[in-house]
DNA sequence: GCCGTTTTCGGCCCGACTGTTTTCAGTCG
């Protein structure tokens, strides 16, 4: 079993034993555990046969035999038992809003309710609310919850709640009484899909804010003195907090998160001597507490170097942060180019020469032209003549940009399902750079598709492994193949890894970037646009995964410079 | 269940808000 089917089964593991009333910390311990082997780089596995498990913090040895068990058969006992004690459908009711274990336990023993559908049906028969410890309201919330559950399953991809943070943010900094506004919470830490926006404010008076956001709201949720939720026109959930600007910087640190951050940085405070909570640091023996307008003044406090948000997630950030060695993460303006995109020669919204010119205006140096081939069929794909053809369009726009751009010629080919890619040897050579990527058969058994995948690596004229997983965020899982001999056979073969913008794909994804880099493979950060409209904002969010997998600007082929970049990765000579 | 150079037992981050309560439990982040 691989360290995402370990870690879901500790994750459902710790939410039984919540809904079984067991000791919460208990509990946690469990949930916890789950997160770190998430963000594992390499596979439990190896690190169960080299006995390197001990070593990791909040795994003892209770979770690693069942980590071990979990490895070996696939399995879990302890889990099965409890799931056979607790019906499935209580799992989906804590996804409701203001349903959490507690309460979907006493709905189960006291209405027998097992599924979202038996607690509708007793919220409408009016059952819910004559339950002690609930009442009118809740019965109301519950229902609303579970009719927006259905509608939107309660996650969005990151790319469209950052467009509307970003038109929220907007208008509440022309609020006068609001000295900075910033995002806050997964959205800034760039976390793949996220349940909502985080936003902070910095002011003297909380009111004047509080208000405006009430008022401007289709949908209040709740609302108090210094904390507004609201809900916009388009369902999204956005929490507005209210701190004194001397506050800012820890608050923002802390709403900032992840929680697991947090309490590792709280943590660190107590060692320190220090009590952290979201509005200051004070010195637990007494005295004044240390203000902290900016983030760099709590993590100065702390002996800490500053965290990127990307980072935060304590999967060994906040050491390398003690020790000054944190990555120099890559920045958009690192980037000299990119290679993914299309046209309307297949399924691309606007021709080659908008798409050139987008690259222009986007201060690229060089630009990759990528259509897909012609087992893409329900893209237009390319055959060997079409693409011909493009060359020559190609070859008669370079005369025409001269020198603001150099535009590379290549093509997103299909990794057929039984290996290598779907065109003629004498066609791929013509090119300056071939992307394979998966369009078909996804769900492939493991070792078939490891097969795959290698089969495209070691083909010669292969120069980028394309959005790997071709998973979609919140849609379809991704392929499943061996990772570590993917990532063996792309150092063989000189083939750079994909960090695919598209806002549902972002794939590779930041854990296997985090691997890639450690084992010094090439990675390449590609919008994988088809529109002008597309190409800045996919860009920015492949940078953006990029740097949630701890990426520098070496570890980017497409930092290079373009005389470089095409002599040392497309292997052109001139 | 995990952790510990003050601890092998007794803690485990902590505050805002809601809805239900007669002072607080549950949920959320």
């Amino acid at each position: 079993m691989d360290n995402s089917g370990i870690a879901g089964a500790l994750e459902e593991y710790a939410t039984l034993l919540e809904l079984k009333g067991e000791n919460q910390f208990r509990a946690r311990a469990y949930s916890s555990a789950a997160r770190t082997i998430r963000s594992l780089e390499e596979e439990c596995s190896s690190l169960l046969a080299e006995g390197r498990f001990t070593k990791i913090r909040g795994i003892g040895e209770s979770i690693e035999s069942k980590i071990k068990e979990l490895c070996d058969t696939g399995k879990l006992k302890a889990l099965e038992d409890l799931r056979a004690a607790i019906p499935r459908g209580l799992l989906e009711l804590i996804r409701i809003q203001g349903l959490g274990p507690k309460k979907a336990k006493v709905l189960w023993e006291e209405l027998k309710v097992q599924s979202i559908e038996d607690l509708k049906k007793a919220c409408q028969e009016g059952k819910v609310a004559v339950l002690k410890g609930f009442g009118e309201k809740t019965q109301a919330h519950f229902l609303e919850g579970i009719e927006r559950l259905s509608t939107t399953h309660g996650r969005v991809l990151l790319a469209y709640a950052r467009a509307t943070a970003d038109a929220f943010v907007a208008r509440l900094r022309k609020i006068k009484a609001a000295k900075r506004v910033e995002i806050a919470g997964s959205t800034r830490r760039g976390k793949e899909s996220v349940q909502d926006v985080d936003v902070l404010v910095a002011a003297d008076h909380a009111e004047p804010i509080m208000e405006a956001v009430r008022k401007a709201a289709p949908e209040v949720i709740a609302t108090g003195p210094t904390k507004t939720s609201i809900r916009t026109e388009d369902g999204l959930q956005i929490d507005v907090r209210v701190v004194k600007p001397k506050e800012f910087g820890a608050a923002w640190t802390y709403f900032t998160g992840s929680k697991e951050f947090n309490i590792a940085i709280r943590q660190l405070a107590l060692e320190k001597g220090y009590s952290l909570n979201e509005y200051t640091l004070s010195p637990i023996a007494g005295g004044d507490a240390i203000p902290c307008p900016t983030e760099e003044d709590v993590f100065r406090a702390l002996d800490l170097r500053w965290v990127p948000p990307e980072m935060r997630e304590n999967a060994g950030e906040i050491r390398l942060a003690q020790e000054d060695k944190l990555p120099r993460l890559v920045e958009r303006e690192d980037l000299r180019g990119v290679l993914h995109v299309h046209t309307t020669e297949s399924d691309g919204k606007d021709t080659l020469e908008k798409m050139v010119q987008s690259a222009i205006d986007s201060g690229f140096e060089f630009v990759g032209i990528s259509d897909h081939s012609k087992a893409a069929f329900y893209a237009h794909g390319l055959d060997e003549e079409r693409i011909a053809r493009q060359a020559e369009a190609i070859e008669r726009l370079r005369s025409k940009v001269g020198k603001k751009i150099r535009i590379f010629h290549g093509v997103e080919a299909d990794i057929l399902p039984g290996g290598g890619v779907d065109l003629e040897q004498k066609t791929l050579e013509s090119l300056d750079f071939v992307i394979a990527s998966i369009h078909s058969q996804f769900t492939m058994e493991k070792d078939k598709m490891t097969k795959r995948v290698l089969s495209a690596l070691e083909h010669p004229c292969v120069t980028v492994f394309g959005h790997p997983t071709a998973r979609q965020i919140l849609g379809r899982e991704g392929a499943a193949f061996d990772w570590e001999k993917v990532f063996e056979s792309a150092k063989k073969n000189d083939v750079a890894i994909e960090i695919n913008g598209q806002p549902a794909r972002l794939d590779a994804d930041w854990v296997h970037v985090r691997r890639a880099r450690s084992l010094g493979l090439k990675l390449m950060a590609n919008p994988d646009a088809h529109g002008v409209d597309e190409l800045p904002d996919y860009t920015e969010n492949a940078i953006r995964e990029a740097r949630r997998g701890w990426a520098t600007k070496d570890d980017l082929v497409n930092t290079r410079p373009a005389a470089r970049f095409a002599k040392e990765i497309l292997g052109l000579t001139s």
